[in-house]
DNA sequence: TAATAAAGACCGACCAGTCGGTATAAGTTA
DNA sequence: TAACTTATACCGACTGGTCGGTCTTTATTA
């Protein structure tokens, strides 16, 4: 049997074992009991720390926000140019990318839940709209400081996402990974260099 | 009993009933009576013309391409210059989101079962392999003509195809669909100014 | 052209197996 | 011992796929 474990410290590790699994075979394809294999748990004690398989799920995409998206806090340095805050950005996803291709799959999975269930979709666009938020922002900073021309900045921070999006394009189809760094700085350079007043 | 219709009209309605069931519920929640419900045929007729889910779904794939993909002949028009081409392209799509928005939830589809299954992702892996290939042919001519400045040909295909894919976020999180169109124009001006030469 | 034969399209009851979820018991810890 | 955590036996709903057989259309032949 085994050892009980404080609660928060086991779903941390639920959560884990959930992530692998879900992403390799997608939400329905994945049985409780390949997480329990994963987790090395009893279905008895998944079913404790979560109600069903769907509260499992939605607590992925929080897990997921948490664990492995870059922390908000600090894009606020005003020390750094509009530029130079993307620029940092996309190399974090770069690394992120290098590290851990899956974490994009998850993404994929993700969408393709918000286009089945309603709650999924209502949270995964609260996601995104957090996202798009702090680049709209930094756009709109970029704008007024002079730095970038007059765009639309609703509409250059989500070109902006959905660049970095494709590179999920390489974890399904390319192996090797290192082309999607290249793209990464590529798309972001050549967008960056868009932006920039002449 | 159903009227009895020959193979390839037949076909044709499996594929379009299964798109719009597939789509709605992805792969695995689709049920084979979902798609008999649907097409108003009995399990015995979808069984007859499919050997069995998948190889349905793997059909749906050419079906796609098929019946949604722009021809790609009409882009060996020479009287037309690079940009000229990517513009249109960018119409056509346009005009496709706006008749029906689940064209583009079918390519997330797709994309979600190439992570998980091996002939899928091959087969998917080629159809894009088919449209980057048009892209880039398109960018080299441009360059070649002294229209577009050095650029990275397959970087800058790539970079084209995930701006359309983009559209897909409208599709799943934003219900008026002519924001698509605003984003879809602005992004294909936004990169085809940065692409041609000063 | 009429009768017959072959092919193709379609039907629906049925099977073996899987899955999410529940109820309850057993082990662990403070 | 009381509260919490994990284990296990079980259930009903549902799924993909099979199969014997029927109905319709097309081809052949007399």
């Amino acid at each position: 049997m085994a050892e009980n474990k404080p609660k928060n410290i086991r779903t941390q590790e639920i959560m884990d074992a959930a992530m692998q699994v879900f992403v390799k075979k997608g939400f329905t394809d994945t049985s409780m009991s390949d997480i329990m294999n994963q987790t090395g748990l009893s279905k008895g004690a998944i079913y404790h720390h979560y109600q069903n398989k769907k509260d499992l799920f939605l607590s992925l995409i929080d897990h997921w926000q948490n664990t492995h998206f870059p922390d908000f806090h600090q894009y606020d340095d005003k020390s750094l140019s509009s530029s130079q805050i993307f620029q940092k950005f996309s190399n974090e996803v770069s690394e992120k990318f290098r590290e851990n291709p899956a974490v994009f799959l998850a993404e994929l999975e993700f969408w393709s839940m918000a286009n089945r269930d309603e709650e999924v979709r209502i949270k995964v666009k609260k996601l995104y709209g957090d996202i798009l938020n702090l680049f709209e922002n930094i756009i709109k900073r970029g704008i007024d400081s002079g730095e970038f021309k007059q765009l639309d900045p609703k509409v250059s921070a989500l070109s902006i996402m959905t660049a970095i999006q494709g590179i999920i394009w390489f974890t399904l189809f390319e192996s090797n990974s290192f082309k999607g760094e290249k793209y990464l700085k590529y798309v972001m350079d050549f967008i960056i260099h868009g932006f920039l007043k002449k």
